[in-house]
RNA sequence: GGGCCUGUAGCUCAAUUGGUUAGAGCAGAGCGCUCAUAACGCUUUGGUUGGGGGUUCGAGUCCCUCCGGGCCUACCA
C-alpha cells in the first residue's frame, strides 16, 4: 500500500473540450486512479480549471458577461461533464482560487528571494481600441515575406516564417480589426529559468523511465540554440493573480497579473488546499511537503504532449527555485494527439464529438472504453466513428455484455436467479484459472506501467477466456446428462462475470457497478487469490439477469452521426 | 530553416531494446455450437516491415540517403 498523487492537465476554462483533450489528460489519469484505488492504495486525484489568460477575457466579452461569473459558470460546466464522465477527482479546483492567489503570490516571493526574478522593460503592441496589449497571435496582417494577407503577429500560416508582430505590414487587431496599432513601452517580471539549467537538466537526465515524448520535449527546450530561456511570468490583464510579493505590494507592477502558465502549475498545490477546505480530507500537506511526509508519495503527472515544457520545466523551476521542499514530480505520462476522421479536431469549427455531445449519444463507458483502448500513446491517433462502432460493438456488447447475458439467461431458464449448487471443478477448471492468473498479472503490470492501450488488450483477453471456457465446457450439453457438473459450470460462468466487473471497473465504471447490482454483490474487492475469488458467490446466493449492459451502435445511427459531427457546430 | 517522433497485413496496433518461421484484434473465408445482444468457439487467407544502400554471423530494430505523415520551435493555453 502506497500513497499516489495524481493530477492531470488542467483544462482551460473557455469552452467545452472534445474527446481529444479528453483522452489525453482527465480520462487516462483517472483510469490509473481507479485501478491503483482498486489495488487498495492511499490517492489523491486532483485536476481543476485553468481560468486566467487573454483567451478567458476574450470569451467572457463575447458572452456579454463579467469573465468571473464567466468562469464561474464555466466551471461548473465543465465539472458536470466530467462526472458524466466519471471522472473521480478528489476535488477540482479552480485556478482562480484564493488558495492560488495567495499560493501563487508567495512563490513569487520566493523565488525573487532567492534572485530568480528580474525585471524587464520591452515594448508590445497596444491596442487603444480594445484597451489591451495584444499578444502575438491575436495580431494580423501582410506576410513580409511571402504577401500571405493574414497572417499572425507569430509566425505566417502560408509561409511558415516566425514573425514578430512589428514585421507585419498593415498589422490589425483580429479582436475587433482595429488597425491603429502602437508600441507601448511595458515591464515585466521574468523567471530566470536559464539558472537553473543544469539542475534541470541533472534532474530530467535521472528520469531514464518516462516516456520518449516527455524527456525528448524537455531536452529540446534545454538545450537547442541558446539553452532554456528565462520567461515573463506577469502580463497586462485585468483578470488573474494580481503581481504580489507574497502578502506585500509588488512596486512597479500595479495592474498587472502573473502569467496564467506561472500560476496554473501551482493550482495543482492550491488544488490541495481547496479539497481540504471543502471537507473533503485533511492534512493537504503531507501530499506537497516532503517535510510533512510527502517523501512517500509517488506523484504522477498526465497530459498532452503541449503541456511538456511547463511541466518538465517552468514548474519545476518554479518549485526548486523557491528552495521550500515541496514534491516535485516522479513520473510524467504524456500523450499525442487524437485526430478526427483524417483532420483535426476543431473547436472553432466544430468539427469533432465534444465532450457534452457525447454524453447526449451515448453512456460515458462506450467512450471511455474507445478512448482508452485506443489512447494516443505512441503516435497521434485517429477516431474514426466505423473504428469506433466495431469496436464497441465487438468488445463491449459481444464480448463481455454477451458473456453475462449467456450466462444469466442460461442459468435462470435451467436452476432459477440463484447461483446453483452441485458438482466440483475439474482439469478444465484448474486450467481456466492458471491461465486467468497469467492474464492477471499481464494485465496489473501492464495498469502499473500505464501501458493504457496494452492493458486494455489483456483486460478484453480476460474477457474472451470466459467465453472460450464457455464453449468448451458446453453447460446447456452436460446439462442433459449431468446436471450438477452444468451447475457447478454455470457457477464458475456468474463468478467469472463478477471477476470481470472488479477488474472492468477503472475502464468502464457504470458496467461494473451494473453487473455487481445485477449479481447482488456490494463489495468489489481485488482479486488475491483467483481459486477462492472465482468461488465468492456461493451457492443459494440471488441474483438477477442484468439489463442489456452495452447495445449495439447500429449502422443507421453511425452515419447520422458521421454526417452530424463533420463540421460547424 | 532547425529539432524530435513516426511509416509493420485491407483497418487499428504489437514485436521482451540486434537473435529462430514478424504477432494480436477487427474485416474476409471455411467449419463447429445453439446458452446468449444474428451472439460464442475453432481453423484459415493476408506482410519484399515506405524505397534504396550500408554495418553485422544475424536488421522491423543500428547507420546513410530519398519519399510520406505528425509535433514542437518559447507572447494561445
Amino acid at each position: 500500500m502506497a500513497r499516489h498523487l495524481i493530477t492531470s492537465a488542467i483544462p482551460y476554462i473557455n469552452g467545452i473540450k472534445h474527446l481529444g483533450n479528453l483522452v489525453g489528460s482527465q480520462l487516462p489519469a483517472d483510469l490509473y486512479a481507479r485501478y491503483l484505488r482498486a489495488r487498495g492504495h492511499e490517492v489523491l486525484f486532483l485536476c481543476a480549471t485553468d481560468e486566467h489568460g487573454t483567451p478567458a477575457e476574450l470569451a467572457a466579452k463575447k458572452a456579454g458577461k463579467p469573465v468571473a461569473e464567466y468562469c464561474a459558470e464555466m466551471h461548473k460546466v465543465q465539472e458536470e461533464l466530467a462526472n458524466g464522465f466519471r471522472l473521480s477527482f478528489d476535488h477540482f479546483g479552480r485556478s482562480s482560487s484564493p488558495q492560488n492567489h495567495k499560493l501563487t503570490q508567495h512563490f513569487a516571493a520566493k523565488l525573487d528571494e532567492a534572485g530568480l526574478i528580474r525585471e524587464v522593460s520591452e515594448t508590445q503592441m497596444y491596442s487603444p481600441e480594445d484597451g489591451r496589449f495584444l499578444p502575438d497571435r491575436y495580431i494580423e496582417g501582410t506576410c513580409p515575406n511571402c504577401g500571405f494577407d493574414s497572417a499572425r503577429g507569430d509566425q505566417c500560416d502560408n509561409c511558415t516564417k516566425q514573425l514578430d508582430p512589428v514585421d507585419l505590414i498593415n498589422p490589425r487587431s483580429t479582436i475587433s480589426g482595429a488597425t491603429n496599432l502602437e508600441m507601448r513601452e511595458t515591464k515585466h517580471l521574468f523567471l530566470c529559468q536559464s539558472q537553473m539549467r543544469d539542475r534541470l537538466a541533472e534532474w530530467i537526465d535521472s528520469k531514464a523511465d518516462w516516456p520518449v515524448l516527455t524527456t525528448s520535449i524537455a531536452k529540446k527546450w534545454l538545450f537547442d540554440g541558446d539553452g532554456l530561456q528565462d520567461r515573463g511570468i506577469t502580463r497586462d490583464l485585468d483578470w488573474g493573480i494580481p503581481v504580489r510579493k507574497g502578502d506585500e505590494d509588488w512596486p512597479g507592477m500595479e495592474g498587472k497579473v502573473f502569467y496564467v502558465w506561472f500560476d496554473a502549475p501551482i493550482e495543482y498545490i492550491a488544488c490541495a488546499q481547496e479539497w481540504e477546505e471543502a471537507g473533503k480530507g485533511s492534512d493537504w500537506q503531507r501530499w506537497w511537503r516532503t517535510d510533512a511526509g510527502a517523501d512517500d508519495v509517488r506523484y504522477t503527472q498526465f497530459m498532452g504532449k503541449d503541456n511538456v515544457p511547463f511541466h518538465t520545466l517552468s514548474f519545476p523551476a518554479t518549485i526548486l527555485g523557491s528552495a521550500e521542499p515541496w514534491k516535485l514530480v516522479d513520473y510524467i505520462k504524456s500523450f499525442n494527439y487524437l485526430n478526427y476522421e483524417g483532420g483535426q479536431f476543431s473547436t472553432s469549427r466544430g468539427r469533432g464529438v465534444f465532450m457534452d455531445q457525447a454524453l447526449e449519444i451515448l453512456p460515458a463507458d462506450y467512450w471511455r472504453w474507445w478512448l482508452l483502448s485506443h489512447a494516443p500513446e505512441s503516435n497521434d491517433a485517429e477516431f474514426t466513428w466505423e473504428n469506433f462502432q466495431s469496436s464497441v460493438n465487438k468488445d463491449l456488447a459481444d464480448v463481455l455484455g454477451n458473456f453475462a447475458s449467456r450466462v444469466t439467461k442460461f442459468c435462470r431458464s435451467k436452476f432459477g436467479e440463484v447461483v446453483p449448487e452441485g458438482g466440483a471443478w475439474g482439469e478444465r477448471e484448474s486450467a481456466l484459472v492458471e491461465e486467468l492468473k497469467g492474464k492477471l498479472a499481464e494485465y496489473e503490470a501492464q495498469m502499473e506501467a500505464m501501458e493504457i492501450r496494452k492493458a486494455a488488450a489483456s483486460l478484453r483477453a480476460i474477457w474472451v477466456a470466459g467465453n472460450e471456457y464457455l464453449q468448451e465446457a458446453a453447460p446447456w450439453a452436460t446439462f442433459k446428462e449431468d446436471p450438477d457438473t452444468a451447475a457447478m459450470q454455470i457457477r464458475l460462468g456468474l463468478n467469472l462475470i463478477r471477476l470481470y466487473a472488479v477488474l472492468s471497473q477503472p475502464f468502464i465504471p457504470d458496467a461494473s457497478a451494473q453487473l455487481r447490482e445485477a449479481l447482488g454483490v456490494q463489495e468489489a474487492e481485488w482479486p488475491q487469490d483467483l481459486e477462492t475469488d472465482l468461488q465468492r458467490l456461493a451457492p443459494g446466493h440471488a441474483f438477477t439477469v442484468p439489463d442489456v449492459t452495452f447495445r449495439k451502435i447500429a449502422d443507421a445511427e453511425r452515419e447520422e452521426w458521421q454526417e452530424r459531427f463533420a463540421g460547424v457546430r
